[in-house]
DNA sequence: TGCACATCTGCAGAACTCTTCATATGTCAC
DNA sequence: GTGACATATGAAGAGTTCTGCAGATGTGCA
């Protein structure tokens, strides 16, 4: 026997105590933490990424938006109730049409920076992005 | 019969057909949009988000990680394995022990992105985050 | 050499997500 | 009112992802 408390070794011996006590400080509570997962994950989804970076310049209808990204629409109005659910996108209403817009300054950031990295990725390694 | 190119009826007739082209002409390829998306997906689970979150401030060994995030060192390990696969994390080994940084700056800016927004919105809503 | 330890990997069941088809709702034009 | 249309919704099947367990790998120490 080496150690009385060897049971739960890595729980008791951390390699960097102070350290792993001041990031877990600095770590947001587990709610905040699965909420940013939450809106990574929305975005996560190459044709939600798609919807959203269509939306960037302005509102669009349902139909377009399906055009655009060349997804049915179904599949489009489906993708677009869960960013309505999570109120990344608002809706107005014109008659039977259903116009989308970006609503969520956060997100759009997020994607904003998305498209200028791939942009600026391109530029150096033409060929091959990321 | 209405329209004899009536079948594809939302395919044809577009309500901003002007818009729709322009947009399309700014989407990036296929290829950056997937590479993309699958950069927000890593980010998009609460366990790897937290890995990457703690690894801010400097290179972690996985017995701390796990202590950090409270989670098992085998899916420390697992997580980090995709975030290896993807580059966002490397890895620096020293005898038996291996010490990871967060080695994508794309990635660290959208954490700490993240986290800030956290911060901030935590100081709007205190009660309630998002 | 042999044991303890830190980390890694393969696997399998559970859980979740996506996509499509079929149908529903509400609006407009006649 | 009727029919065409834009959008929304429900449900089911396929596919993917997550999680924990069990065992593998490689290092250090006596």
């Amino acid at each position: 026997m080496q150690s009385p408390t060897g049971v739960d070794a890595c729980a008791v011996k951390l390699v960097d105590p102070e350290r792993v006590s001041a990031v877990h400080a600095r770590m947001p509570s587990e709610q905040d933490v699965v909420d940013t997962a939450d809106v990574f994950g929305l975005l996560g989804d190459p044709r939600r990424l798609k919807l959203l970076v269509a939306l960037l310049d302005g509102e669009l209808c349902v139909c377009d938006l399906a055009a655009v990204t060349g997804m049915s629409e179904s599949a489009t109005s489906h993708a677009l109730r869960l960013l309505r659910a999570h109120r990344v996108v608002s809706v107005r209403r014109d008659g039977r049409m259903a116009y989308y817009r970006l609503d969520d300054a956060h997100v759009r950031m997020l994607v904003d920076l998305a498209v200028a990295h791939t942009e600026h990725t391109d530029a150096i390694h033409p060929e091959r992005s990321s």
